[in-house]
DNA sequence: TTGGATGCAAATACTTTGCACACGG
DNA sequence: CCGTGTGCAAAGTATTTGCATCCAA
């Protein structure tokens, strides 16, 4: 992503934040930046030794709990530990997981590649449902 | 599940073990009996606090590896951690399963109940599928 | 000024590992 | 008897929590 683009991304944030109560602080704005650098999965851990370098201070408990809000907020997704350690991601475009149950290789896959889950409605009615994800477990092609 | 059918299954899987090199201990028999008798997923703590009544030398650690290798073998299938806890399912019929975003409440949809997943060849080649799950995430009918 | 946010450190939860000993085949 | 499996305890990793302090609004 573009510099511009990710200062967007920030100016959008920053009034997500003033509209919902959040209030604006440099660590926030921090750790939204880098899920947007990163644009794709990463981990609490990694986070915040990017931030680390520039703002020594930080702690990871703010990591970790500024995460939990922004997830609360649906800002981010959680990726759950299929990996061992739990990733958050900033892209919204939903990706789907193949992982192998031999080597944990992982093949992330586009939405557009699977066909589209439909519920029968005496489960959909029970559930307002944001996201969709599936995890296929198997072989990948070196372990089978 | 019936005294009966868990006996034979037991037998099953003693069978397993001689044809594929694995000890039959009383440890493995006793993990697959909890397994079988929960007949829905259950943590490897819980597994641990059952077998532990009638057995009290046996030892956690135990437990994880045996569920590792059962796994490895797919006796069982991991239940990753949308659950804080990792759990282990003896059941075979796929399951799939809706969290709520706010209180975390889990409902456990049969495969029956959603449509099948179809992945485009470009990606379906790539990977040797056995097992598919899919997790929907949303509110809750209590926090929407 | 004030309630929400942060830093820190300790606590917790879960899981893995190493090694000596036990036991199934 | 041999090699796999087990028990134990320690270590490792990931995450949460409590509280004093700080800072955005």
């Amino acid at each position: 992503m573009k510099e511009k683009d990710i200062v967007k991304k920030l100016d959008d944030f920053t009034k997500y934040c003033r509209d919902n109560g959040l209030n604006v602080t440099y660590q926030r704005l921090a750790i939204y930046r880098v899920l947007l650098e990163a644009n794709e999965q990463i981990s609490p851990e990694k986070i915040f030794r990017k931030i680390k370098k520039s703002y020594p201070n930080i702690s990871l408990g703010t990591i970790y709990k500024t995460l939990d809000v922004f997830r609360e907020h649906n800002l981010i997704r959680k990726v759950n530990d299929i990996f061992r350690v739990s990733g958050y991601d900033i892209r919204t475009d939903q990706l789907h997981y193949m992982v192998c149950r031999k080597c944990n290789k992982l093949i992330e896959i586009p939405a557009g590649e699977v066909s589209e889950v439909k519920i029968n409605k005496k489960y959909s009615s029970l559930f307002h449902t944001e996201e969709v994800t599936i995890f296929f477990r198997g072989l990948c092609s070196d372990c089978k």
